[in-house]
DNA sequence: GTGAAAGCGCTAACAT
DNA sequence: ATGTTAGCGCTTTCAC
């Protein structure tokens, strides 16, 4: 592979002048330029980023670490922080932590050797873990918010308080939630929003807890949340929804006259699920897309104040969510 | 950020020590060695990967190309790769196509730079491409084989075959197959397959076309599906065959009794379509597992002749196939 | 406008 | 067993 001294010999200049080239550097003569550039080009040379690196302190990397690449979730997000990234020329270094807390310290710090910045996809993780990662690197947090520390997330208290508000304006007045995980800090901030609205609204809240935010375990708890009595179910996101929804079916509940259901994250593409999912859209691939972008910023000076982006939800109405009818209490 | 000099100093050692310590090398005072390690740890010391990098020749990572993180298919072998990359010590950068096969060639050369081995995830890529950046940096193939390059595939041509001679065996002979972009590899294989099985059972195959293997395509296909008179159809994938048999469902159509609907990858949870849908085991996390280790042999000995692996799919049979009944001709 | 040379942090001979 | 030193490929003063 050719190296600048190749290029510098092949084009009669020094390495010093091929760099210069190369880096649209100041004080070049144009014709020596073009000349680099073309036996530059003939040689199919291409700078070394490990070399680059060490000479500038700039990798020209950015490192994303997330709980589970498989999961459509951080696959979107994931996704966003990629493209844009790539599109400013930045390299895209991925840990995947297989959604294990204690594993991330480990892939953090060996991913901060390799980038100039870190995006951290990383739920469970402390917030001092999250600080002293932030203290080394350049760092955004993705749908969670730290003191201090660049972050952008969905305004998940604000949107499932919307969701409330409009099931309760349907007249539902005893609303089963099923939760996710009880670590995950989304949940914390549905549960509040819930909280918030169901007082405001006069609504009254039953929780269940549902192990994970998955279809199977939507289909597992279906039975508990018919016992609780309740007219609406909502749902900590679309695939336990989906999972109650088909559940229930099965058992002989129409949804939406016996039951509502509602999700979040709309995650479920027009005609997955019938009746079409009420839920809330969660804008993943837009977060990750923010990520990158305030990374940039961040790495282009490293002495501005913490930026915070919140992106509010939108809810998203279907045909899972009805009026309270007659043949309910 | 802490250097092997500094830990030097501090443990009052050479930096020729400290490497050594730190590597595991030979020829090092045990109470040495454990000084250097204290210090380092002490001092947060952490091998700076670029300069190493530039020293040995190998920078500890691996590359993946691939098409669309988002996409379920390839995050799955995404994480495959990632985790057993990890578990080897190898980081793992990331290159994302946006389907464009023409931006293919610039992010494999930028993504070469960093890595020492390359995993490609590119149905689309020509022969020749795939041969040029495989003559550059070790390379695996995923779900494609190339003549003298590592690959790991799986074999869709017999999971087809496999798949038409269960349909047949139900008594079908009049069967539709929705296929997926005509560019697509896998299509080719999945074509050749089904037609030799088409063949050998005496089965009358009809071929309609789709533009995209999506859910929505599924439903819009629906209608050219049950126009072809079949009593059966085989779908490129699980989410073309789940947007069949929701829209002929709407349509009135009885599956299976009217109409049996087969998939490929196994892609949806049980339970997520009613009936279960018949399909083709993919693999698509043990394809990327797979990959990690054929790349990391090949790093450790470059002169290896190339190594391919085929998996069987199994054919996996659930509720959307039934025996053909008298109820049809 | 161009070149010489130092040095980024580390490894790997080679000396001692 | 440990230290010295020469690079790895590149950027970046500093001379010219």
């Amino acid at each position: 592979m050719a190296t600048i001294h190749d290029v510098a010999r092949e084009a009669g200049v020094s390495i010093a002048t091929v760099s210069r080239a190369l880096n649209g550097g100041p004080r070049v003569n144009e014709a020596t330029r073009r000349r680099v550039l073309e036996t530059a080009a003939a040689l199919d040379f291409r700078p070394n980023h490990a070399a680059r690196g060490l000479a500038t302190g700039r990798l020209g990397n950015v490192g994303v670490l997330l709980p589970d690449v498989a999961n459509p979730f951080f696959g979107a997000v994931l996704a966003g922080i990629a493209r844009a990234s790539q599109e400013r020329g930045f390299g895209v270094f991925v840990a995947d932590s297989r959604e294990d807390a204690t594993a991330e310290p480990e892939l953090a710090g060996r991913l901060s050797q390799q980038v100039d910045g870190l995006v951290l996809v990383a739920p469970r993780m402390s917030d001092d873990d999250v600080r002293s990662y932030a203290a080394r690197r350049p760092t955004v947090l993705v749908n969670r918010l730290v003191d201090g520390v660049d972050g952008v997330a969905v305004d998940a208290a604000q949107g499932m308080s919307d969701l409330l508000a409009q099931v309760a304006l349907l007249g539902h007045r005893t609303v089963c939630y099923l939760d996710g995980p009880a670590a995950s800090r989304a949940g914390t901030a549905k549960r509040a929003g819930l909280s918030a609205a169901a007082e405001q609204y006069g609504v009254d809240l039953h929780v269940e807890q549902s192990q994970a935010p998955t279809f199977a375990a939507g289909r597992a708890a279906a039975q508990r949340v018919l016992d609780s009595g309740c007219t609406a179910a909502v749902c900590f996101d679309d695939l336990l929804a989906w999972g109650v929804l088909t559940r229930v079916r099965e058992l002989g509940v129409s949804v939406p006259d016996d039951l509502s259901i509602t999700g979040f994250d709309d995650s479920l593409e027009e005609g997955m699920v019938s009746p079409g999912l009420t839920t809330v859209s969660a804008r993943n691939r837009e977060m990750g897309t923010i990520a990158a972008g305030m990374l940039e910023r961040r790495l282009r000076d490293t002495t501005l104040g913490p930026a915070t982006e919140v992106l509010r939800c939108n809810v998203v109405v279907r045909g899972s969510t009805a009026a309270l009818n007659s043949r309910r209490r």
